[in-house]
DNA sequence: CGTATGATTGAACGCCGTCAATAAGAGTGG
DNA sequence: CCACTCTTATTGACGGCGTTCAATCATACG
């Protein structure tokens, strides 16, 4: 039902043909080959769909399907066997972690246009879900998997995507372990900052974006309280490196200034 | 030089014929075939050298080097360009990031027969240093890279095992972010006697094992001081959890005791 | 014996967590 | 439109956990 609705999303202007000459990162030659559902998508040039050739991006199209998830619905759930892996097409997703006493930590942000899930494991040791309204495109884990072994460009993007989150997951570790609240809450407005496409106001040089995460997201993503990160903030605003409108838009009018509060490394 | 000591070392008994018989998980149908070098080496069948079939083992073989390096020893340099790959025979490296005011963090353990280095980048982000006396089997960027173009076997054990840190990665900074100093270093010592085979009393169903680093490493990997965590060690040792000879040997007379103070998840 | 390194322990400080009150929206129903 | 509730965020006061600074001890090495 979302399929259909989605399928021809005035956003992405998903069916309008030639879309992909403007890409040109690749010219497909046969545009008649690929499926409706992937044409301008992004997950197909950027993501791990374009180590697929247009014959398998038939097969697999051919039991995908595109979802729109409100906020806070759960993508992966914990401890469940995994049936399906997905794209995200826009949003943000988080992967949280969840001690028996109810602390939380989310140990990594997903943004389009990541592959979602964990090939080669029966469970999953963490939720995902949705941190704001995202789209995602899914399909069955069997598909993606017999595809791997005849495709080792699609075996190469899935593990180089998997080296990326393993170098972020690390410098977030130097961020958990030694940083102060401080140059923890500028280093996840600079983090936001630099994986969000922010509104750049050229006058200024400065950037204004939409925070993705409420306060008690940010405090989980940090090893913080909410009332630490709140303070933080209005620190950090009383020191003119940031505004912040509505509690969720931020203005940055000097990105080295914020750079700087991270005690960047 | 030290390529012929470690040939024939005697704690391996590296050349010994029929070794590979008592693996059991693959028997080498011609074992001239297999490179002297490769021989019983235990990267071979757990590390990601299972990957390779006896020509391309004779082939990475010939640029191969078995090196011994002593505690502390880089075995790679940050912000330098990589030209190696190596695999751990024995012994614990440590992956450290450091900021420019000289704090530290400790991103990961390595124990035998990982993988290490960074395929596909350029430099490196954190340096890579002997945290015990260690062997390693080192070979060329170049040489391991092409093989995983014409070895989709190897290219796969390479993606497990960044899928594998990446899921330690994620476990410690849940570790990080929302454990208490007590809960930390328990989760430490529970680490380490999971990942260095320990010594078991069967009498009493104890373990015993040596402590691979020294208190500033233990407080880098942690997050926290040198004093605090001594502080916690000795709390930890006045609760009867644990026993301390010599500063480096830990006894640990109930492992669940042990697990039960991480808190676990 | 003197020095260097690593570890433990104590005392005092300070950052951040806890508890609590307040405020601002958003949604609901009268 | 207002009254009410629920959620989210801010701010203040206070206390505790972990850091900082410092002294002491043990072991290894020249």
């Amino acid at each position: 039902m979302s399929t259909d609705r989605t399928r021809t999303d005035p956003l992405t202007g998903a069916v309008r043909s030639g879309a992909d000459a403007q890409d040109g990162r690749r010219l497909d030659i046969h545009n008649s080959d690929i499926p409706l559902l992937c044409r301008a998508c992004e997950a197909r040039h950027k993501g791990i769909c374009g180590g697929l050739d247009p014959d398998q991006l038939q097969r697999l199209s051919r039991h995908t399907h595109k979802h729109v998830l409100r906020e806070n619905v759960e993508v992966i759930a914990p401890q469940q066997p995994v049936t399906t892996y997905s794209n995200i097409l826009s949003g943000v997703v988080k992967l949280t972690k969840l001690m028996p006493d109810g602390r939380q930590q989310i140990v990594s942000l997903q943004f389009a246009p990541d592959f979602l899930g964990r090939p080669f494991k029966a469970s999953n040791e963490y939720s995902a879900e949705a941190a704001t309204d995202i789209r995602v495109c899914s399909f069955p884990r069997k598909v993606l998997e017999d595809m791997i072994d005849e495709s080792p460009d699609l075996g190469r993007r899935l593990y180089e995507q998997s080296l990326k989150e393993l170098d972020e997951a690390r410098d977030w570790m130097l961020t958990l372990g030694r940083r102060t609240a401080a140059e923890k809450v500028a280093s996840f407005l600079y983090l936001i900052a630099t994986h969000i496409d922010p509104e750049v106001d050229l006058v200024h040089g400065g950037i204004r974006f939409d925070l993705p995460l409420k306060r008690a997201d940010i405090a989980d993503f940090l090893g913080l309280t909410i009332e630490t990160v709140s303070r933080q903030l209005t620190k950090l605003r009383k020191a003119n490196i940031i505004e912040i409108e509505m509690n969720r838009t931020v203005i940055v009018p000097n990105v080295e200034r914020l750079k700087a509060a991270c005690a960047a490394s």
